[in-house]
DNA sequence: AGGAAGTAGTTGCGTTTGCAACGAAGAACG
DNA sequence: CGTTCTTCGTTGCAAACGCAACTACTTCCT
């Protein structure tokens, strides 16, 4: 009985998923034009990249969870519109590292109003401690995630 | 000053995202070969059906937020995976209904205790009235931004 | 030191995706 | 009624995506 209780509006799967794309969306149609051409990996890629600059493009395959080729052919995009370089690490000649140019990180005031008005309007009214909170345990989850992905299942600590 | 102050860990346009990705791609890792060749999309539009069956293809395209063309080609798919059905409302008949199959209902139980799963590992240890909180907050943002969609901006309804 | 194993990034291939142009069905206006 | 306007779904196309095979470089092991 009750077998179908389970409503995916009262999962945080489903409501983090849905209200990721929709603001995602919304702040892509407030920018318009300053971001033609921008697709959502891009913009994934810049996000880290404002966080911390020069990281390996490994890090960004983690980080922003695509497919190595994929972030290697946005890059290649990346780099022809003159928003990131790309140098070998000489310290370990695998490795690439990521660069903002200057029109990389004036992008981040291009997108920031738009992103903080989407913001605003989308939890106008609501108690910013409840909002706090709600950031607190996202910031939880995503940590803990990022963790797994990194430690994938310990399989067999014991065997000496 | 402090232009750079602002930090993506801090937004629930980030958290929110990445948390989403995560938590997907990691129940499709544990459904593994349960749900090979279903994409991101179709696992969209099977929740949508899952919540409430028989919608219109247009509601399957505001509520997933993917292009007309990308859904009506998932739909196809899924409809020769025999795990849809598509049949026109003969009461406007430029609307279509879609339905799920057995087997489209049956998919549901498959997921569902992959999804339970991940949500328990990625909100382990953290207090429940918290992330009911959290809950909250999301599913206001949902209600607030899928109005916003279908409502964009009235633009002078002052006009005779 | 030298070969095996592992890691980072690139490339080819088939599929999916978003955009725009299109066709069919209904609604709104005279 | 008939014309125009709007809405819903389909299709062509170029770009992006995920997967898997491949190359370049490093580390580990004997």
């Amino acid at each position: 009985m009750a077998e179908h209780a389970y409503n995916p509006l009262d999962s945080l799967v489903f409501l983090t998923n849905r209200v990721g794309r929709l603001l995602s969306s919304d702040i892509r149609k407030r920018a318009g034009n300053e971001v033609e051409g921008l697709y959502s990996t891009h913009m994934g890629v810049l996000v880290d990249l404002w966080m911390q600059d020069g990281l390996r493009q490994q890090d960004l395959v983690s980080s922003v969870i695509k497919d190595k080729g994929t972030i290697a052919r946005a890059l290649e995009n990346l780099e022809k519109e003159g928003i990131v370089t790309r140098e070998t690490d000489e310290a370990d000649r695998r490795n690439k590292r990521i660069y903002l140019t200057p029109k990389g990180r004036n992008l981040k005031t291009v997108m920031l109003p738009h992103a903080l008005k989407s913001m605003d309007e989308a939890l106008e009214g609501m108690p910013p401690e409840e909002v706090a909170i709600c950031k607190k345990v996202l910031q939880r989850m995503y940590k803990r995630l990022t963790q797994k992905l990194m430690h994938p299942v310990p399989a067999n600590t014991t065997s000496p």
